[in-house]
DNA sequence: CTGGCGAATGTAATCGTTTACACAAGGGCC
DNA sequence: GGCCCTTGTGTAAACGATTACATTCGCCAG
């Protein structure tokens, strides 16, 4: 590998002057600096980013902890950082970490000396661990459970959604309201049970404990979900399942049911994964602004190294949106598929 | 930030010691042994892992260039490299580039002194210049037409995977059958359409030019495709979908047009997403084992780094597996909904 | 008693950069 | 001519680790 001494002593001069020549700091001769650019040009040198961010105490890399790589939603979510971090000059370090306590603090030292911060999504509930990691890294927790101050936050208003879409299903006039929960334990499962839970308090709706059925944010585990849960009586009439993937494998099993989507029940997920707009029938749904998510996850961040996380904290939320679509039976739309 | 001097101040011994500790390398008396790594502890020293690769040659990362992130199946390539790389201790850092000359350039530039290896994703037909990088490292390059012998090389078997399916479709006796294709200039979209034209020339079927129209790999785009599609007379009474988000997106726009699947109109994807089986009808795919993929490429370029790229070039190509479902009318199953 | 060996530890070079500081040359100004 | 400033360049000290080599000490065999 060809180094910045390399460079140095084919174009004559000190490593100083070539340092100073690529990075443009300093003052160098038009023809030292032609010279050098010329001679770097054809020993295709390339400065080596671990010795720069040594001594620069900047590694322009920002570490990304995640509990599990799945499906659309974490795609999108690593999307908007990506593009965000790009735009910065940044570069994504990304980990899956198990999200117990010594799974995060093994990745957490990992990443110490080749990130300039990190984005940590920790969505079980227990996981409070991470924040008692004390790196002088700034940190931002990503739909967790907002605890202690040491770290800026950013979650999804997963009670809020969840809240107007059961309200939507019971505006509609529905009064045995299932829901398909998520993984245990999970901070944004929680939320939308919170927020399903109030709705039906608000609208004076006994809940009735055999209608939560959990489904793990699994196709599969929805379509499982969905066959207990036509078992159960009186039958509910609608079914909200807490993300798309769980609703989509429960319109799977209804339909293999001989259940009509929307006339015997309804059914509502949510996420708005592209996909939902193309079910049959069109899947209603919450809309959570995934992209947005991770961009602005990573514009907290970098606030934070820019200010060397002397800042106030942050604690954010980005806010969902009810979407409504044929699913649920507000909309005649078309009628059915025959 | 504390480091390996604070420790040796601390306990009273010269760095030498600290480390030797600490990474178990040399004699150490027990009481030393024991001291430094109270201290450690207590002060929270976590190396400096840049620092440490700078001296020690391997930085125990791999780079990922990829064209970008988009749905579930990058998700899962992902998901196999990182669970491979992490079983052998190492950590990812994933950059989307432009897939232009250029744009790989930067990003190769970037990872020097950062990664031991790379695994690019460069599916555009033109982006050949990615070998011509002279960088020592070793490269896996992923899904592109495999050219030189600098780099190691891992393709999907879309041409038979594609023929399989086309020739699937002829045993159910169609006879026109159309294609929507992936994104242009891209490897895997050409491979796909080389299997398809195959197929149909070995079953003396006259390819129609009316009958291929391209659908981007996105949803909308395959919704598009379909429409354009049923205008075209005579109509085709089959479409293949060189991916499964297309097949979707067709299948919604058939739906909406009274189109029956698979009574009126065949329907084939590409991919075999975990949502495919759950549409109505359950969709016919080509499976590709996307996230063996992933682990695949990173057990490669592992090998490579340990040889020290001087190894024989491996070429690879996984293969994939006919799923036939319902949509394509080969399996009866139940009838489709009322 | 001495020489050699092994164990425990320290000293200092090294990895590839950046950058503070020193230095030399040239020019303008008094 | 002496002074100071500017411009271009080199020297060497960082950054935080690892590790080859040197050193010290105790012990034991000859």
């Amino acid at each position: 590998m060809v180094t910045i001494k390399d460079v140095a002593r084919e174009a004559g001069v000190s490593v100083a002057t070539v340092s100073r020549v690529l990075n443009g700091s300093g003052p160098v001769s038009a023809q030292t600096g032609e010279r050098i650019r010329e001679v770097a040009g054809r020993l295709r040198y390339v400065p080596h980013g671990g010795a720069r961010s040594l001594i620069t105490r900047k590694t322009h890399t920002l570490g990304v902890l995640l509990p599990d790589l799945y499906g659309e939603f974490f795609s999108e979510v690593i999307r908007g950082m990506d593009d965000t971090a790009q735009r910065q000059g940044f570069h994504l370090l990304i980990s899956r970490a198990h999200a117990d306590k010594h799974g995060i603090e093994t990745a957490m030292r990992a990443m110490r000396g080749r990130v300039d911060g990190v984005v940590a999504m920790s969505p079980d509930l227990d996981a409070e661990s991470l924040l008692n990691v004390p790196s002088m890294l700034p940190v931002v927790v990503l739909c967790s459970a907002p605890r202690g101050d040491s770290a800026d936050c950013l979650t999804i208003d997963n009670y809020a959604g969840s809240k107007a879409m059961v309200g939507h299903l019971i505006s509609l006039g529905h009064k045995r309201i299932a829901i398909i929960t998520g993984a245990a334990r999970n901070y944004d499962a929680a939320e939308r049970m919170r927020g399903y839970r109030s709705a039906l308090r608000q609208a004076a709706i006994a809940a009735d404990g055999a209608l939560a059925v959990q489904g793990g944010f699994t196709e599969s585990g929805g379509y499982a979900a969905a066959l207990q849960l036509l078992a159960v009586t009186p039958r509910p009439t609608a079914i909200f399942a807490a993300n798309d993937s769980m609703a989509i494998g429960a319109l799977s099993a209804l339909r293999e049911s001989g259940v009509r989507v929307p006339e015997d029940m309804a059914i509502a997920g949510f996420d708005d994964i592209p996909l939902a707009r193309y079910m049959d029938p069109p899947l209603s749904t919450v809309r959570v602004p995934t992209y947005e998510l991770g961009a602005r996850a990573v514009e907290i961040l970098l606030h934070g190294i820019r200010n060397q996380n002397h800042h106030a904290r942050h604690r954010e939320r980005v806010s969902t949106e009810l979407v409504v679509r044929r699913s649920c039976g507000a909309v005649p739309g078309r009628s059915p598929q025959r």
